[in-house]
DNA sequence: TATTGTTATACTCTATAACTATA
DNA sequence: TATAGTTATAGAGTATAACAATA
């Protein structure tokens, strides 16, 4: 990635003016950091954030259609058939048929995918503390209840 | 984009499970309701995140060379090569011979890179303000200095 | 030999549109 | 006619590697 070196946030000697007072350019600088750290942890289970979450999706809400899926990862159908493909190639995923409709597939978990994806969630659980790890707890909650609120998610579903 | 409608962070009647617990998740959220709304209120400049940077790293640091300009920005020479060509294309930015190296180009802002650069950072402040708009003064300045203690950049610069 | 900018190439991600088979 | 899944294709974005000119 990027030649050689790790991304320095501020290069010595240089003026970054406006930037240095964005809180969009800090999102995603953090984003990025965030990004990297994950595709690193996860690399042994060949598993990238959208997968992930597809995962967790298809984990907790069985029997979801292809479609179903694309609309609650706002992505279109074809990124949805691509992720799907994928988790099942990686033995994760399967797609029954369903007998109502002939046209659709219901989305399940494997064995092997409901296994690992303890394993896996453990360790994005791990990566999540590290990438916050300079917050103390107290900033951690806030700055989760501030995103939150910038999704405009205040109190419709309350995490654990 | 994503077909049609607008992304629901929350579908009804879907459990998002661990996802809702997690800072990177709601920090990926956050940076893709940002994008959009960037890409949109740029889009008559022709204006893109890295683009913006890149020229506001030239105006302010004027004669930097284009692999200096690479490193600043985190990215590798030929991905600095196709935004300095972009920028040049759009007229905000030139290429000067440098007479005490001929290989090495000095980055500059053309007289209507630095006059649009004025108009598109205040469209950029605009769009800042108004991701950050569900929080109120002192909430934004939280939310700024947590993500600034993330990337490691407390007290190096304080901005603005 | 090393460095600067460039080009060629490839890979990922994601989108739109067209297609098929069902409904 | 509309919908579910699929495929084809294309466009960004970014990476590595090789190259010519220069140091």
């Amino acid at each position: 990635m990027r030649e050689e070196e790790p991304f320095l946030a501020h290069v010595p000697g240089i003026q970054y003016g406006v930037l240095d007072t964005l809180a969009g350019y800090a999102v995603r600088r953090v984003q990025i950091q965030a990004y990297e750290d994950f595709m690193t942890s996860m690399a042994a289970w060949h598993i990238t954030p959208p997968r992930f979450s597809a995962m967790t999706i298809i984990a907790l809400n069985p029997g979801l259609k292809l479609t179903q899926l694309a609309k609650v990862l706002g992505i279109a159908r074809s990124g949805a058939v691509m992720l799907v493909d994928a988790l099942e190639d990686l033995g994760y995923v399967r797609r029954e048929p369903m007998p109502e409709d002939k046209r659709a597939f219901s989305l399940v978990m494997t064995d092997k995918g409901r296994t690992d994806l303890g394993n896996i969630t453990a360790a994005v659980q791990a990566h999540d503390a590290r990438i916050t790890a300079s917050l103390n707890a107290r900033e951690r909650d806030t700055f989760w209840r501030l995103l939150r609120k910038m999704t405009g998610m205040t109190g419709i579903t309350e995490g654990a």
